[in-house]
Formats: C-alpha cells, sequence, structure tokens
DNA sequence: ATACTAATGATAACCATTTTCATTATGTGT
DNA sequence: ACACATAATGAAAATGGTTATCATTAGTAT
C-alpha cells in the first residue's frame, strides 16, 4: 500500500483508467484537490493547490487534465465572467453534482443551489423535450445562471446612495 | 439633413446621448451593424463590417463601444465557448430583445429561441422570486441555455456510426 | 469660432490558454 | 524485476482575444 493509493478520488482514476488514461502522480494531485474543492477553482488556483502537494507539477498538465476531465463529462466548465474558466466536479461516485447558480455581477461571487421544487424539474423537462421537437436539437446539459448582487453588494449599493 | 443621420438606430443613439456620451462617426457605424445584425458578433466580426463602411475606425473603438452598451445594458455579451465575446442587442426601441439559446456543442452554432409557454414564464418568476428571498440575491438578469447537437451535427454523428 | 474634454487609433502590453518538443514515467507483457 | 512502447510531462515559446497607454483628433456647448 503506497502512499500515492491514499490521495485522489478512486473512483475519478477508475474512470480515467477505463478511458485509457495513464494515472500518474500529476492527476492523482489534481484529482485529490477537486475532488476536495467547495468552491468554482480556476485552473490557477488548482495549479497553486497542487504545487504546495507536488512542486513539480506543471500549469500545463493541469489544464490538460482539465480538457480530459471536461471532455469526459467528469468536470464542468464555467465563465463567471471574471477571465478564467472556473471547473467543478461534474459526476462523481455519488452520483451527478447538478445546480445552478447565482451570479453577483459586482463581487463576482457565485451561489450553488440545487434545492429545485418538483414543478421546477418538471416544467424544465418539459421545455427540454419542446425545444427538442422543435428544433430538432438533441439536448444533453443546460446552463442556467442568476444575474444580479449579493447582499453584501446589495447592502453597500444602499448605503452609497 | 447628413449622410450621418442615416446610419445607425437614432434611439440608440438618443440613449447613448442622455447619458452624457457623444454620437461619433465610429459609434454610428458600430450602432449601425449591431442593430441590422441577426447573429451573434464577435467584436471582431463587427470590426470588419463597419471597417468596410469606415475604414479609419479601429478595433480598440469597437472594444469600447460595445463595453458601454453592455454597461448600459443595451447590449448582452455572451460567451458560447468559442473563445470570444458575442454580442447582441438587448433592447432597442421595439423594447426588450429577450430569448434563450441552443447552442450547438460540435459545430458553436446557436439557434435563439423566445416561444415560452405561459407556465415557463410564471415558474421562471415564481422561481426567482424564491431564490431572491432564499438568498437575499437582487436577480437583475437570467441566462439559460440549453447545450446539445444541432440537427445537421446530430445527423452527422449518426451516420459515422 | 473657440474652448473644453471625451473619444480615437496605433502600438504595446496583458494574460489565460495552447503548442512545441525533447525528456520522463506509466502500464503491459515478459 | 526488466524492458519496451508510447502516453504524459514540463519548460519555454507562441497564440490570440482583450485592455492600457498616450499623443492627437473631433464632438459639443457657449
Ligand atoms: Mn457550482
Ligand atoms: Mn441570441
Ligand atoms: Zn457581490
Ligand atoms: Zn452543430
Amino acid at each position: 500500500m503506497h502512499m500515492r493509493n491514499r490521495i485522489g478520488s478512486p473512483w475519478l482514476k477508475g474512470r480515467l483508467r477505463c478511458c485509457g488514461y495513464k494515472i500518474t502522480i500529476g492527476r492523482e494531485a489534481i484529482l485529490d484537490v477537486i475532488s476536495k474543492a467547495d468552491t468554482h477553482l480556476s485552473a490557477e488556483d488548482i495549479y497553486i493547490k497542487v504545487h504546495s502537494m507536488c512542486p513539480n507539477i506543471g500549469l500545463t498538465t493541469v489544464y490538460r487534465t482539465l480538457e480530459i476531465m471536461v471532455k469526459m463529462r467528469l468536470l464542468h466548465k464555467f465563465d463567471f465572467g471574471d477571465g478564467r474558466a472556473r471547473y467543478e466536479i461534474a459526476k462523481s461516485e455519488e452520483g451527478e453534482n447538478h445546480h445552478h447558480h447565482l451570479v453577483c455581477t459586482n463581487c463576482n461571487r457565485v451561489i450553488d443551489y440545487n434545492d429545485f421544487i418538483d414543478e421546477e424539474v418538471r416544467l424544465l423537462k418539459e421545455t427540454e423535450k419542446g425545444l427538442s421537437r422543435k428544433y430538432n436539437f438533441k439536448i444533453t446539459n443546460h446552463l442556467i445562471q442568476f444575474y444580479g448582487l449579493c447582499e453584501k453588494c446589495e447592502n453597500l449599493r444602499i448605503k452609497r446612495k
């Protein structure tokens, strides 16, 4: 039993392996950081965290691994408007991690939510079905984001006034 | 009556003017291109079209004008995943131009749709109200995109198989 | 027409991401 | 354990969309 087996999600490693990808030290460290993250990390965020554990992993490898995982749909890639891509686990051993976002247009804070009401989910499926038929478009995914001001920024705005 | 009054949306020009912005030849040409566009243009797309009419307008001016209009909420700025921002009229004399998108993940084609069903609109408003209350988040806008394969790409995929 | 100042464009800088390529490490078969 | 084929890697350079700089120009109010 080596140290290596202790880091990185075994499930994610399995997914990579069975797609023919090799499990390297760098990838393990990257998987480890991603699977433990509770925010939307940028490639550089991940690189910095990985670097503290494995100082010889390059930023290029981070980008390459992220790209693979996005293609495999294990990771979601988002643009929240701050000039860099941000990543978040899409699938894990526990299943899909589907949720929507509230994005503050002032401070770029992002709030996840997945407490959908039943009616919401039903109508979304209905809508997807209708669109698929009408536009002959095979829908595989959706992105729903609400933009506005978070509590803090809205309070600041009111005070300033 | 000069030639200048014949190009660019008078309404858009009015909006800029009453915010203290000067109406320049470059801006008129940019407004003209944007208001006549029926696709999601990039800054360079706009620059090329403007250039054919006004060869001495620089790309920098295009970027600057677009930025102003996005801040004024006259324009929407989108990221469809092709590495450049794309713009689309958000408000015009006729009112809001609100719609959602179907984005092909293979060829990057984007389909607009705004034939929402009543229930859809109602539930969206309801959802926004619920989220605002729950997360103390002041929602001003939303982005809804469905990803998948357009008719053409889906057909190609089937044949290839 | 004049003055004030916003707007402009050429250029360089910026910076996230990608490409290149010689070197290294991994999985597999022995 | 060893060797082999080749996927993966990292350092460095390139790419490309966007932004900053700054001297010059042009729109607007008077
Ligand atoms: Mn999220
Ligand atoms: Mn559109
Ligand atoms: Zn905020
Ligand atoms: Zn397509």
